[in-house]
RNA sequence: GGGCUUGUAGUUCAAUGGAUAGAAUAAAGAGGUUCGGUCUCUUCGAUUCCGGUUCGAAUCCGGACAAGCUCACCA
């Protein structure tokens, strides 16, 4: 909380720059050690000479062991030492501060709505996420790079960037091609519907019948040519209402998950642009033809061979995804693009990214990719109809039981509707956290019983944790006037945890990392049920204390949560 | 075979190059019945191996081993 104070004072008495001095700071290991540390080793060794350095007289430091540095600087700091830090101590090389818990109470318990937002950043930050394709199952894969994109584009947003969510879909294609081929065949007395799995089935029967019989290959083939020239009316206009169908069963899943799209671009509208590019290429010599294919030569890089157009001459991913680049690139307005995919595609967008090297594209050092882990499930604990992938809807219902389940027991008076309605919540609530709390390019095992369970790193504790909260304050009508007296260290250890919080929201934008603020939304919750388990509010000495600092608590908890994309329940 | 990523308690995960490697769960034991006990406490238990860099390495570098992904017309 008083983060920038301690810095500003180690700036003046190192003569350190801010950056390098904020860059090495940390915070100790133990509350008894205080509550921000400074390790005197680097000014040790002040071998560095860049401007980080300019003003520090490296002379003095040099070859001092790190423990009289550390009582140097103290001493210069404890001449000037603001009321909000109560004391420095030099502890080995370590220059350890303690902030005044008086004026921490008082910050803490003065915390609005908004806590937790700061602006170090000004950006308009294009995120390209999600990315299901028309006609195909959005699985549980799906799933992960959604809550990704939404949680990473909210903690952007929260340090001051302007977010605009971009979805890119495959609309075009083979795939495509045998699901209407499968439909026209076998499914044409069905109505046409917006149901996910339905139309996901649709594909996987189309994949199993030609497995079956291969001579059926032809005719996908026949349709596939007939949907890239648009010469047959009825395929035209079933392409168009499938692909309609895909969109809008997305868009019932986007709104359970708590996304939406700002741009939505799809493969059909970049053919053009991307032969374009690909023959610019050719023209400028970074591209060549092999094997009578348009490819990039990347094994100079360590790449292998990219390509962008079939010996066919018709258009790859490649071509499009960098027709795309350049699309995006080109808008004046963005400066900053993430793209999230699952990290089978790594390998691919390193060479898409050298590609932009190659091209010497604008902005292109603000251009990332950012690949996510798979999830995979314990063998046997779950189910799924349609083979590997497990859709959407399949694991959100088998979720959604397991907490229904729970809920009934739990509060067995509640009516079926809003079991129905807390249920759906929980079960997103908990897919989304323990998608979340994990780190991005992790695999994720996935276990339905670990990440349904009230206690423990999941999101129905969390949310739980929030709801008691809630339900402390509702309880009380205590209109006392807020004293601070002697605090416990259960209190100081929940308001310290609270004040780490700005900090904890920077780092995560710094890393895209949704996983640091996960781990931090459940530190805290423990550090408020430690609290609260042992320190009654109602009624105490303390209660009109308390109330705000639980109020605090509440805040807080509420605002990272947000920022994974989880919903609070004020009851649950 | 090449490239990328990852190897931490029985299991699932943490730890900006910093101080005693944290949790959860499982197991064993003890207590507790509520401002919403699905609670609390205790015990048990880990950095794959071999080198190197560093005042300091789970973290950086090299190698071995293991797993995942990927390596020309799918997306």
């Amino acid at each position: 909380m008083f983060k920038q104070k301690i810095i500003g004072l180690i700036e003046n008495a190192s003569k350190l720059h801010e950056d390098e001095v904020n860059r090495v700071i940390e915070v100790p290991p133990s509350l008894n050690m205080g509550d921000y540390s400074f390790p005197c080793f680097v000014l040790a060794d002040p071998k560095k000479d860049d401007e980080m350095w300019a003003n520090v007289e490296k002379d003095f430091f040099k070859r001092k062991n790190p423990f009289e540095i550390a009582s140097h600087l103290k001493d210069i700091i404890e001449k000037k030492l603001p009321k909000e830090i109560e004391r420095v101590e030099v502890k080995g090389g370590y220059l350890n501060f303690f902030v005044d818990k008086n004026k921490l109470a008082e910050s803490i318990i003065n915390i609005g709505n908004n806590y937790g937002k700061v602006k170090v950043s000004n950006e308009r930050v294009m995120m390209e996420f999600s990315q299901p394709n028309t006609h195909k199952a959005f699985h549980v894969g799906h799933i992960r790079g959604t809550s990704l994109g939404e949680s990473i584009s909210r903690i952007l947003e929260n340090v001051g960037n302007k977010v605009i969510r971009a979805n890119y879909s495959g609309d075009t294609g083979m795939h495509i091609a045998k699901w209407i081929w499968c439909y026209l065949n076998f499914h044409k007395k069905e109505k046409l519907s917006d149901d996910e799995s339905w139309i996901a089935g649709i594909y996987v029967d189309a994949v199993k019948r030609l497995s079956d019989d291969e001579g059926y290959q032809d005719q996908v083939n026949e349709i596939n040519r007939k949907i890239e020239s648009k010469s047959d009316k009825e395929i035209n206009s079933l392409w168009k209402k499938s692909k309609d169908l895909s969109v809008k069963s997305w868009n019932k899943i986007y709104e359970e998950l708590g996304t939406r799209f700002d741009r939505h671009y799809f493969e059909s509208e970049l053919e053009e642009g991307g032969k374009r590019i690909a023959k610019e290429l050719e023209k400028k010599g970074i591209a060549e033809i092999s094997d009578e294919a348009l490819i990039v030569n990347l094994e100079k890089h360590g790449l292998g061979i990219w390509v962008l157009l079939r010996s066919d001459g018709t258009v790859l991913y490649s071509a499009k995804d960098l027709a795309l680049a350049r699309e995006k690139i080109d808008n004046q307005k963005l400066d900053r693009f993430v793209i999230i995919t699952g990290d089978e595609q790594n390998a691919y967008f390193n060479q898409l990214l050298k590609t932009l090297d190659l091209m010497d594209m604008p902005k292109r050092d603000k251009y990332h990719h950012i690949g996510f882990g798979m999830i995979r499930l314990p063998h046997g604990k779950m189910s799924s109809r349609t083979g590997d992938n497990i859709l959407y809807s399949e694991f959100k219902e088998e979720l959604r039981e397991v907490a229904e389940k729970s809920i009934r027991g739990k509060w067995p008076k509640l009516s079926n509707k809003e079991v129905e309605k807390r249920s759906l919540k929980i079960a997103i609530s908990s897919i989304k956290y323990a998608f979340l709390k994990q780190d991005t390019n992790k695999l994720i095992v996935f276990d339905k019983d670990q990440a349904m369970r009230f206690e423990g790193n999941t999101g129905p504790y969390l949310q739980y944790s929030y709801a008691r909260a809630n339900s402390i304050l509702e309880k009380s009508k205590s209109k006392k006037k807020v004293m601070i007296s002697e605090l416990s260290d259960l209190e100081i250890g929940l308001m310290n945890k609270i004040g780490r919080f700005p900090e904890v929201v920077v780092k995560g934008a710094e890393t895209y990392s949704p996983s640091i603020v996960a781990n931090y939304a459940y530190e805290l919750s423990k550090v408020f049920n430690e609290f609260y388990h042992s320190s009654k509010v109602i009624g105490s000495k303390e209660e009109a204390f308390r109330l705000k600092l639980v109020d605090a608590f509440r805040k807080t908890l509420k605002n990272a949560l947000y920022l994974l994309g989880i919903e609070v329940m004020e009851e649950m």
